[in-house]
DNA sequence: ACATTAAGCTGTA
DNA sequence: TACAGCTTAATGT
């Protein structure tokens, strides 16, 4: 087989614990798609269809009332976006789009339907997978909830700590990304993470951030 | 307190 | 040198 050709089944968790038959016949089902920085993935009213990220990043995001876009998520390698679409939720608002180059793997409704009744395992996996998806967004929600920009500022950088466990952390995306994610602009982001070196609760050079007072951060 | 606008700075192709 | 990403300052809500 291409090696090629393995990408998104062989190493991506939700099906990478599967015997290689089991894995051989997914791979047969599915899509292969590389999209350039930039380009649509998806958007309300497309097909049905789950789409794996086997390289790269996408963006999903819906768009408010005024027309801008509000980031939702960014989707790494290894996971997945659009599984409520395959069970009859309609897309009526989510786009999602390349942030770089990026291979994706994309499964027909009815043929991970099937999936899911031929491998309970898989069936198992994916309620997991989607279990902890859910935490993820309750906890990224709850940004959004606090007041101060200086307030999801620091419970991100705290995020971001917790997740690498070392108190040197690098911002995984851009400014721009990180600012909508946090729900305001590029110039506030830059700002409030001088104000917090000023106050001397981090270091940063780039995107690199040294945390120098925990207590405080939380204490925000 | 934060957004918007515009201008300037820096690294990179 | 042209461009993207980031920062800074002025001004508006």
């Amino acid at each position: 087989m291409d090696p090629k050709e393995h990408l998104c089944v062989r190493f991506v968790p939700l099906f990478n614990h599967l015997k290689i038959e089991d894995q051989r016949r997914i791979n047969s089902l599915v899509h292969r798609t590389t999209y350039q920085k930039g380009e649509t993935v998806f958007s309300p009213k497309d097909e049905p269809q789950l789409v794996i990220v086997a390289r790269g990043s996408l963006k999903v995001y819906q768009l408010s009332v005024n027309g801008k876009e509000q980031l939702l998520r960014i989707v790494e390698p290894g996971s997945y976006e659009g599984e409520n679409f395959l069970f009859g939720v309609e897309n009526q608002h989510l786009f999602a789009e390349a942030l770089e180059e990026t291979r994706v793997c994309a499964l027909k409704q009815d043929d991970f339907q099937g999936l899911l009744l031929d491998y309970p395992q898989l069936s198992l996996k994916f309620l997991t997978i989607n279990a902890q998806k859910n935490t993820q967004m309750q906890e990224q929600t709850q940004f959004l909830t606090m007041e101060k920009v200086e307030e999801r500022l620091a419970a991100y950088l705290l995020d971001l700590y917790k997740a690498s466990q070392h108190k040197q952390v690098k911002i995984p995306m851009k400014l721009k990304e990180l600012a909508a994610f946090l729900g305001t602009t590029p110039e506030t982001v830059s700002r409030k993470l001088k104000y917090l070196q000023e106050l001397g609760l981090i270091r940063r050079n780039k995107k690199e951030i040294e945390i120098l007072d925990l207590a405080a951060l939380e204490s925000l």
